[in-house]
DNA sequence: CTCATCTCAGGTATACTGAGATGT
DNA sequence: CACATCTCAGTAAACCTGAGATGA
């Protein structure tokens, strides 16, 4: 009857892991100051380009009302800023401003570094194996 | 230079699939109307007896300080009660009050049905195999 | 009119930090 | 005295929900 113990559940183990990682990343962002949210924001639009808020909440993993309040900070921070879809009106467009590709530019070797760190812990085909795994139960 | 693709990286992976799981447990839990950390709590104390705030902290994976609002809530609701440590008195044992035994055992299949769900997406080996790496890395 | 997108506002819970109290 | 454990207080950011504005 008794349930599954809990330092055994997966569940579990993945919060653990993610916490983890998570100070890891919040470490290394420390000196420039900035907040793993904010950071997972930069990166993304400099590889995607302008998302809209709604693309961009997705892929930050917060609520598109939290990610409202995130980009009116970066944008008194000048590190983005907004412009409506001209296609869509309803939609709102977020770009990088100048001061946030500097930004990124100086924080662009963090993931690298984060990634690597992780990837001590492994060989490659341990680290293949982990993402293959993950990326199946991501996407159920 | 770029670095690796957000959507890639492991740590995102990881903090994608922690969120899915935990929008899973979260709402297996709303008809308890119990948060995740609060069931977690009562799981960790129901398998391994009292703890103290320290012990419970680290493994429920909340901050000390963070922890002394919950359990004061908790012990407000009767879930759960405070007691000296009366080896080291410097410690707080946290114990499960017995509306708190009546709510985990109301509420225990939810664990077993959050795993299932998530095994039934991979097999065992597969379920094993990720077990195993996640360890590793939650260990370092 | 219905639906989608985004913003806003109120209330609740958490994170983080540093300071304080108590006990080893 | 140094150190450990817990609590407390203040600040900041996030969640959740529902309501509103705008536009497809």
């Amino acid at each position: 009857m008794a349930g599954p113990r809990l330092t055994e559940q997966l569940g579990y183990i993945i919060a653990s892991v993610n916490r983890r990682l998570e100070e890891d990343l919040a470490e290394r962002l420390r000196p420039g100051g900035i907040a793993i949210e904010q950071f997972r924001i930069l990166e993304a639009l400099d590889q995607n380009g302008p998302l809209s808020m709604g693309e961009l909440a997705a892929m930050v993993l917060v609520e598109p009302a939290t990610l409202t309040k995130i980009i009116d900070r970066m944008v008194s921070d000048t590190l983005v800023f907004r412009m409506p879809d001209e296609r869509d009106r309803r939609r709102v467009k977020v770009s990088m401003a100048p001061t946030g590709e500097a930004q990124y530019r100086r924080l662009s070797g963090v993931s690298k570094a984060h990634e690597k760190h992780i990837s001590e812990i492994f060989d490659e085909a341990d680290v293949a194996a982990l993402r293959t795994l993950l990326l199946e139960l991501k996407e159920r």
